[in-house]
DNA sequence: GTCTATAGCAGGATAGAC
DNA sequence: GTCTATCCTGCTATAGAC
């Protein structure tokens, strides 16, 4: 550590990393193009983590995971607020947190690309976020929305229902130029809260299930 | 075609090449790699398709367009049996079709794999799909469901709909190992009758939406 | 149509100067 | 910590025999 920069390599190379593995996916990308991107030498990589892989690796516990904290620190800190927040809070606090929440859109697409490019091809990195952030975060989603659910549905019932928000908040984000393209130029306006108005809306109804016109 | 083994060496070329498409992703698939599982020679992909672009575009061209065409055919069968379809027989008709449809485990992880690859990294294969298999499918799930829908609900609700419910059935499909095992091993048998049920209850109570207690 | 052989190049990784 | 130079493997693609 004797060279000062404006930044470190270290961490440049894990930023410009991050944008091109989900931009283009592992493979697609040579360490070359990301040194390159990092204006610093191409034996930097291996210096500094000792392959393509770890580098890989690096870019998930590094800035993937504290990321994903912030995201949960969002959320947790918007349902905190009363003692039993209502199922509409914790849903839209879910959404937004999600949808339109700490992360620039930029960093939201990488976050959603690198986590959806595991989903498809898991590596390594997968077991770590499935162990460190989504199965806690469902665990607390099922627990807050219990008291909107009905009372006799049962354990399944209840982790599907958090599946199936968790499913709308992963490809809303990942369709979304799809989904502009299909709603056409009309309404770019504000689309995101619309979206997160949307999910909203279907995801209280679709777990109020079987329980439709009485309330909690 | 002077040589007529068990299977030509072209359509042995295809299947092996989309099953490690699929699996490992364009990039990490080598034509060494794709040959070899087809018991053929390294240059006979550069003689039947020119190079490993074309041979991806042509899994999707004379594979995938097919299969999801015989998604579409089994969709279509199960609701045209009443001239007015309830929203329930579209809904379940649309999840049977695409999580329990004609096609084997086998393949429809595949079929879904490969089209999630193209939505986070789009290629050529990406408009083709959207063009002549999600924009079809769309327009014509809008039109069906729009009976069970408030009648208020103004065109881009009903998109979003739509968009909801394809985005649990492509979900439930991706995560399906995920969610096994999160449910845990004690629920193995009829997994898949249990999350379809799930997905056409949560699907219709989110598509009522706007409409809760009062029913159109 | 299928094969061998090989051209030609891009990739990951490392050794060693500074 | 950073850089140059280089090794070597593995890749795509093609030319040409059969």
């Amino acid at each position: 550590m004797k060279n000062h920069r404006n930044e470190h390599t270290r961490e440049r190379i894990l930023d410009e990393a991050e944008a091109l593995f989900a931009l283009k996916g592992y493979h697609a990308v040579s360490i070359r193009e990301i040194t390159g991107a990092a204006r610093c030498n191409l034996a930097a990589v291996n210096y500094h983590f000792g392959n393509k892989q770890n580098l890989y690796l690096e870019v998930y516990r590094q800035r993937w995971l504290p990321r994903a904290e912030r995201v949960r620190q969002s959320f947790q800190n918007s349902i905190k607020t009363t003692p039993v927040p209502s199922a509409d809070t914790v849903v839209h606090s879910l959404a937004r947190a999600f949808l339109d929440g700490p992360l620039s859109n930029e960093a939201r697409r990488r976050h959603l690309r690198l986590i959806v490019g595991e989903l498809c091809q898991p590596t390594e990195a997968f077991e770590l976020v499935v162990e460190r952030v989504f199965r806690p975060l469902l665990g607390s989603l099922i627990a807050d929305l219990r008291t909107a659910m009905p009372v006799d549905v049962d354990e399944e019932q209840a982790i599907l229902n958090a599946f199936s928000i968790m499913a709308m908040v992963l490809y809303f984000n990942l369709s979304h130029p799809l989904i502009k393209s299909v709603l056409g130029t009309s309404s770019d306006n504000d689309l995101k809260t619309r979206l997160v108005d949307h999910l909203v809306e279907f995801s209280l109804n679709g777990i109020a299930g079987g329980n439709r016109g009485s309330d909690k």
